[in-house]
DNA sequence: TCCGATACATCGAATATCTATGTATATCCG
DNA sequence: CGGATATACATAGATATTCGATGTATCGGA
């Protein structure tokens, strides 16, 4: 799939993953790789990054924990702020489909 | 408008505009955003590199015309390659926005 | 005559994402 | 018991796209 559609949209599925109860990254990739059949295949390069850079705007909070097994996770969860976030991305990312599909659908011609 | 979410729907919606007919550059920022109603904005530093990349590609074929005010335009046609390509990209840009919904709509509860 | 619209172009900056790599532990299988 | 795989985080460098600024030139209207 074209890659570069997929530009912006993570920080925006990532804000919507976390309203729905708080993440940790592993399992974020893990949600949305399932959530939308294999669609999404973000890599570790790009997701941890992108939690890092939500954080440091206040967007969404991370903590460590950890699990009966030794290991570390960071739990994120969605602020305040993030949910305004989420609440205007999302539409704008619904005006843009509207947008490219108006245009799409004028250039097959007019139903 | 979050412009981050525009990115890589710009030749998408280049290559379907020219489907309609041929059109130079001018005219394409003016349609596109006569379209949409202003959401896409194009710069001319965004456009014109994207027309000679797509050019490069011979996804796109361009021709200088004169017109009779002296003026130069360069009409874009689509190639069968592009006319390919435009397939492509339409049908990967209907996936992404049904992947995407799928994630907002499972966030905001199974209707 | 001057300004804005038309029409093209290029360069540098900002930004996001990908690839590759690294660390560490737990678990499964042979 | 040893090795591969999955879990879980992280960073650094490369790549690519788009934006902002700037430049050239012509034409029409005030």
């Amino acid at each position: 799939m074209d890659t570069e559609l997929l530009k912006g949209t993570l920080s925006l599925l990532i804000l919507s993953l976390l309203s729905r109860k708080a993440m940790y990254g592993y399992q974020i990739a893990a949600t949305v790789h399932a959530d939308t059949d294999g669609a999404f295949q973000w890599r570790e390069g790009s997701l941890y990054p992108a939690l890092h850079k939500l954080e440091q705007a206040k967007l969404i909070a991370g903590e460590w924990e950890d699990t009966d097994a030794g290991r570390k996770r960071r739990y994120y969860r969605l602020t305040a702020k993030g949910r305004a976030a989420l609440t205007e991305k999302t539409a704008a990312w619904a005006e843009l489909c509207r947008a490219v599909n108006r245009v799409l659908e004028v250039s097959n011609g007019p139903a």
